[in-house]
DNA sequence: ATCATATTGTTACTATTTTCACAATAACCA
DNA sequence: TGGTTATTGTGAAAATAGTAACAATATGAT
């Protein structure tokens, strides 16, 4: 199994630009075309898809279509995924209306806050009492959560809803949490990307 | 110069952990508590501050505020860090509220838009006019942008800033940005993460 | 039908990152 | 003061990731 982080987002990197090259009416790329547009190489193009046993033809290269099936199945979106959000807060409330997820197959079913001030069951995607997630998490089979609370609650809130069937958490709560048993946990932590930055700038600032 | 990002994130992951062990009265710390702090090894941890020329006490481990006063240095913290927003929609807007930046010495002067009734000059952080970005980078000499735009905006809004003085952008379009000489770009595409995490979710699954 | 060419797929190589192992040594104890 | 111990700092080893090179081969041209 490909343990690699990066390949799978090269991956996924390669769906988008066959998309585009699609739109603009490609049917087939080469491992260079591919590379140029995700800003890699050929080599690691075909050496990628080497690892999954995605093969193209000997001077004919990939035909797009085949490709994205290929690559959707391993990325899984050969299926819509569910998707819930706890926390309301800004952040939270701003991935609830984000478009971008739909499009690519990811739908966000609820939302979830413990602040009752927040509850709102009728809007587009439902904010319910967090004691609710548990049901709903069951109900709806739901494997995936966007954790969007203040630091503090982060630990707790993995913990009940990992307990409900949750196997991967997307956490933006400024905290590491500790993993919990079964359940993968990818941090985005936006204060840290931020200080990323700031370094790189600086370094570039002292080079020159 | 250190250019490992990751190693780079360690640090920030370390100047984190070190402000809560401080708050719980610590003084000092040694090479395994922080890695249990981040999730790392003790040798991951004294290896990164020797790159950093950073050392500790045989025997005695790390004085913390000695340390975080170097690690702050290493990730210019030890001045206000001025940073702009770009695009006010759903995102945009969620980073100009998050206050966890403000905490981290980030400080967000100003979001800037192409639609005229997102314009708010009264607001915390001022929505501007995208007309005004220019001489307002300039004025401010600000070198870091927020990038939260749709895709098809996301180009020529990053030659726009980087013509008025940017040198670093955290691009959250949805889109692979090409590189503008003079200007390091970070991307968080929140569609791929959720992607990586899917598969990773799948992949588990699979094994058991 | 043969040849030249373009492109894959894979193996070997190189570079980077992480882990290991242990000498050096400061702190503590008797 | 001398011996023991805990912990650092680092150089070497291992693991991982990425790049290059090229044989294999399908395609198209003559």
């Amino acid at each position: 199994m490909i343990t690699n982080k990066n390949c799978i987002i090269r991956l996924s990197r390669y769906k988008n630009a066959l998309y585009r090259l699609q739109a603009l009416g490609f049917v087939k790329v080469f491992s260079d075309n591919l590379a140029d547009s995700v800003g890699s190489t050929a080599s690691q193009v075909r050496k990628d898809f080497s690892l999954f046993g995605i093969s193209g033809n000997k001077k004919g290269g990939y035909q797009i279509d085949i490709l994205l099936e290929k690559l959707n199945s391993i990325l899984g979106k050969d299926q819509l995924q569910k998707v819930i959000v706890i926390g309301a807060g800004h952040i939270g409330s701003a991935l609830m209306r984000y478009r971008g997820f739909e499009k690519e197959g990811i739908k966000i079913l609820g939302g979830f806050d413990i602040d009752p001030a927040k509850i709102n069951r009728n809007s587009v995607v439902p904010i319910l009492p967090l004691e609710e997630v548990k049901a709903f998490i069951k109900a709806q089979g739901i494997k995936i959560a966007i954790l969007a609370v203040p630091d503090i609650a982060a630990q707790q809130a993995v913990e009940m809803i990992t307990g409900a069937g949750i196997k991967g958490v997307l956490n933006f709560a400024p905290l590491r949490l500790k993993d919990v048993e079964g359940c993968i946990i990818n941090n985005v932590n936006l204060e840290i990307e931020l200080e990323n930055l700031i370094y790189f700038v600086n370094v570039e600032a002292k080079i020159k």
